[in-house]
RNA sequence: GGGCGGUUAGCUCAGUUGGUAGAGCGCUUCGUUUACACCGAAGAUGUCGGGGGUUCGAGUCCCUCACCGCCCACCA
């Protein structure tokens, strides 16, 4: 016996990962046929920051199964691994250590030994995730592994900014931007997050300030109006009243708008109103966006501080005034623009210096001293947050550079539309046209330390010169200069998404036309999850439609299918988050039941549309299904089941032999097709079904008779039989089980013998249509019935389990009489019988159960409970008279006999028969029943 | 406001050309038959969210309503 008694995952999984790694069995061309097609995935790269979370879990379970798989089919599969730099995160992690450590902060340190610092932190921490990836099974190519900035992918970096610039496809612009006050940078609109702010002291309402008109003016304003909405009553105002939810953006106002038709305010279009603290004269304008039910009609207008304001700015000639610093800390002291034209009172300018909430607060108590808060209402709405940061977001006036996403977007599109690329699920593809037929510019600028740094460098008088390099920049400052000239470089980096961006064809060699590019782009599938379809699918899309061109030119995708899967969320539906507290560390899971019971839970449980809800009882169980196939290799191998090559599974002679090569033969066709389809769940539960419902419950059970039986051909046939069924097994569930699946082919094999680990072996291959026997298959599936039938009536008749009864077979057709006869030994043992015959009448003192061919007579007792079996089998009666009815309506309609297929009229036909069959043998066991009585 | 998804057994969810409702976990009863108690056998539980329609036939297609969720864009 040389298989344990148990299998230990936490023992030999990382055994197996080591013995894999060493062998080197997932370099890219391993296990790979002579001219193989290149079989390529390149992995989402996690964060180096980031440890193996479920959501990574489960895309890199997914992707590991087709890696496996297609390079068990001999395809040259290149898996390829990397990790992101990830800006601000890394930058984010490294900070708060220096402030743990009371290291000197990142100012203090410096641009220079800061991002040498992240770089140390990198070298020292950053490997975890690999480690992580590698206990979870994934066959990742490793000796590819790439970093984000690393030097080549840098390159690339740098060629795909200059080719845009060049083209005018990246461009910089003094615009508003979404900016993070706590970060200090920008951030792009995808990193903005809507959150619900409920009514408190300073957020979640509506203010209402009385903004003075100037020079005395007055107007009327309706009060009251008749059915009709036409005023009835007006009042004299000097005033005008604007609603706010930031009431210290105030200080920027440079005008009021109304919408042109709003009556009233008709007659103070052009006039203008002083702005209180601040003695500014603002302009009345009229402009569209100005909606009469919000608010009170008329809206303050602060350009330099609100996306809306900006554009209506603009429209109507309103000027900007940026009363906000960086930090978002007001900005009034030194504030030309601010200062300009007016004569702020003191109060205002104190609030130099001041928060934002602080600031809103003050403004919203001096103007109530002052006579000019008009009320306040709660208002609950949406604020924009930073992703990361978790502050209200700024819109902020800074020159930042833009991607013209616009254009770019075009041939993601037709990619998708003219299925070069094909979302799997098909539903997602509406997602990405709908965000890329919308697309704004994407700002990539970011002012952190932490990133590629942007190949800008600019001249005394400000002129850009976008290089690869800095000795290419002041060759170019020099020719446009005609002289030599001293350069400053653009201080800040690109988003983290702009090098993910490249990544399919960055990771390959590009720039560089390597023979990896050429091998294995476009790659065949990304896996990913559907949170990122904007932030990186999309953005592959566009960079390699640019940059990567077919042999006849064309421009091509970055990968042919997209499979979209769901996230996973905790038992009750929350997402995982360490705020939560209820964060499933799949390293726990593996720990307490080993990877693949981790990998396959996931994977069964893949097909869920947006959401996996994991608990810890489905990975359980899962782990128990590991334990059911290790017992039955132990089976095996206690019965003398060893491989044998020779073995010939078209050539079996023994019925349930045929019958499990047939089923087999089906499972493997079953893997392959759902595979095809990213129906992981499909191929999970077929192995499940097969392996536990077939192999173990049926077809081992009816190999034991054959095991232990005297006859030596059989004995010899099932033994290799069983053994290489097991092997087809093995083979098919490796993909989504690799340790125990490797343990099992080694433990039983050998690798001398087998010649190759299970990570190299062969997909099988067999044909369900050539070698499946149906005669074979119709018998076992008789048999079963008939054991389950038996097993059921004992159990219901309180026949003691362990008691063998004698089976007569009454009435039974030839045919069954014959797989009785065939099957006897097996259907003894299952069914705990004592002894069978044939017989022409039921014994006295049996029951009688009603199967296709036969009526199964049993002697369960001395003496038969005449009541209780009537009972039995009126209850039988009953049902069947049920569907008898329902089959003889179909029958009977004409509709249905005319247009439905006729297979299926054939069937109804037939399951009648059986059923009216199966109704008179009851009702005759019910007739000696009363007459036993009667 | 625009888009997408969900509503099936106590719980979590499968169910791909429309043709007699499934799995895991849980539950009930029984069980040391020489792989397995991380097991075996038997069993219970569903008006497939409501309504309407198409069809010989609808969990599956169409319309509609209700509730839940997500994404995008926004409301001073």
């Amino acid at each position: 016996m040389t298989i344990d008694k148990t299998f230990d995952p936490g023992a030999a999984e990382p055994r197996i990962a080591a013995f894999w790694d060493a062998e080197q069995c997932f370099r890219a061309g391993a296990n790979a046929r002579p001219d193989a097609p290149g079989y390529c995935i390149v992995i989402p790269p996690p964060n180096v920051t980031g440890s193996l979370h479920m959501g990574h879990a489960l895309n890199n379970t997914l992707q590991d199964i087709l890696a496996r798989w297609r390079r068990m089919q001999g395809d040259d599969v290149l898996w390829q691994p990397g990790q992101d730099h990830a800006g601000i995160a890394t930058q984010m992690v490294v900070e708060r250590q220096l402030a743990r450590d009371g290291a000197p902060s990142r100012r203090e340190l410096g641009r220079e030994a800061f991002v040498a610092r992240i770089w140390e932190w990198k070298e020292q921490s950053g490997g975890l995730i690999i480690e992580q990836l590698k206990r979870l099974g994934a066959s990742c190519d490793w000796s590819r592994n790439r970093f984000t900035m690393d030097e080549g992918l840098s390159r690339a970096v740098r060629e795909v900014f200059v080719s845009l610039y060049k083209q005018g496809l990246i461009y910089r612009d003094k615009r508003l931007v979404n900016w993070d006050p706590h970060f200090e940078t920008a951030i792009s609109d995808l990193e903005v997050e809507q959150v619900e702010v409920r009514p408190s002291k300073t957020g979640g309402k509506l203010w209402r300030f009385r903004y003075p008109l100037a020079d005395g003016g007055s107007y009327r304003h309706p009060i009251a109006f008749d059915e009709a909405g036409a005023p009835t009553e007006f009042e004299e105002r000097d005033y005008l009243v604007v609603a706010t939810t930031r009431p210290e953006t105030m200080l920027g106002d440079t005008g009021v708008a109304v919408h042109p038709d709003d009556p009233r305010y008709r007659d103070l279009v052009g006039r203008e109103a002083i702005l209180p603290l601040v003695g500014r004269r603002i302009r009345i304008v009229a402009d569209d966006y100005a909606d009469p039910e919000q608010g009170t009609g008329a809206v303050k207008i602060t350009p330099a501080h609100d996306f809306n304001d900006f554009q209506v700015g603009k429209r109507t000639g309103l000027g900007l005034i940026n009363v906000m610093g960086p930090k978002a800390t007001m900005a009034l002291a030194d504030n030309e623009a601010f200062l300009a034209d007016c004569a702020p009172e003191p109060e205002a300018l104190a609030m130099d210096g001041l928060d934002r909430f602080e600031a809103r607060l003050r403004v919203v108590d001096l103007l109530s001293e002052r006579g000019l808060l008009d009320g306040i209402d709660d208002h609950p709405h949406q604020v924009p947050h930073g992703d990361r940061s978790k502050t209200p977001l700024e819109p902020y006036l800074t020159d930042q550079w833009f991607v013209d996403a616009k254009t770019l977007a075009g041939p993601a599109l037709e990619a998708v539309r003219g299925g070069a690329t094909v979302f799997a699920p098909k539903n997602w593809e509406k997602t990405y046209y709908q965000w890329l037929e919308n697309i704004e510019p994407w700002c990539v600028s970011r002012q952190l330390w932490w990133g590629h740094q942007i190949p800008v460098w600019y001249g005394p008088d400000g002129a850009p010169f976008c290089e690869l390099d800095e000795a290419a920049a002041l060759a170019a400052a020099e020719a446009h200069y005609g002289a030599p000239t001293a350069l400053t470089r653009d201080e800040d980096v690109l988003d983290t998404w702009f090098s993910s961006a490249l990544w399919p064809f960055s990771t390959l060699g590009w720039p560089d036309q390597t023979p990896e590019l050429e091998k294995y782009y476009p790659t065949a599938v990304l896996v990913t999850g559907f949170d990122i379809i904007f932030f990186w699918v999309a953005r592959m899309m566009m960079t390699g439609l640019h940059f990567m061109k077919d042999g006849a030119g064309a421009p091509e995708v970055p990968f042919r299918d997209v499979y979209i899967h769901a996230l996973v969320r905790d038992e009750d539906g929350q997402k995982m988050s360490k705020s939560l507290g209820n964060v499933m560390d799949p390293l726990d899971m593996i720990n307490v039941y080993g990877a693949d019971a981790l990998r396959f839970t996931l994977t069964s449980m893949a097909a869920m549309g947006r959401d996996i809800k994991l608990s810890k009882s489905r990975v359980e169980g899962y782990r128990n299904f590991g334990t059911k196939l290790w017992n039955a290799a132990r089976f095996a191998e206690m019965n003398g089941c060893a491989r044998d090559p020779e073995f010939d599974p078209g050539a079996v002679a023994q019925t349930v032999n045929k019958w499990i090569v047939g089923e087999t033969a089906r499972l493997r066709e079953t893997c392959d097709a759902a595979l095809e389809g990213y129906r992981f769940n499909e191929y999970a539960g077929a192995l499940y079904a097969h392996v536990w419902g077939v192999y173990c419950d049926w077809y081992l059970e009816f190999a034991k008779p054959l095991l232990q039986g005297g006859d030596a051909a059989a004995q010899a046939e099932t033994r290799a039989c069983a053994a290489w069924a097991l092997d087809q097994i093995l083979a098919l569930m490796h993909p989504v089980s690799p340790f125990i699946t490797e343990e099992l082919w080694r433990v039983t094999g050998g690798l001398e013998q087998r010649g190759t680990p299970l990570v190299h072996a062969d997909w099988p291959t067999l044909d369900a249509a050539a070698i499946a026997d149906p005669v074979a298959d119709a018998e076992m599936a008789w048999v079963v019935e008939m054991i389950e039938a038996i097993r059921s009536v004992r159990a219901e008749m309180n026949a003691p389990p362990g008691a063998k009864v004698p089976l007569a077979l009454v009435g039974a057709t030839e045919e069954a009489a014959a797989r009785m006869e065939r099957n006897a030994a097996l259907v003894e043992r299952l069914a705990r019988l004592s002894d069978w015959r044939l017989a022409e009448a039921a014994p006295s003192g049996a029951i009688t159960v009603t199967m296709d061919g036969a009526d199964l007579c049993l002697t369960l007792a001395d003496v038969i409970d005449v009541a209780a079996e009537t009972t039995r089998l009126e209850k039988a009666q009953a049902k069947l008279a049920k569907e008898i009815v329902g089959l003889e309506g179909k029958l009977r309609n004409e509709g249905f006999l005319a247009k439905a297929p006729e297979h299926v009229v054939a069937e109804q036909r037939e399951r009648l028969a059986t059923a009216q069959d199966e109704a008179r043998r009851l009702e005759a066991a019910l007739e000696r029943l009363r007459q036993l009585r009667g």
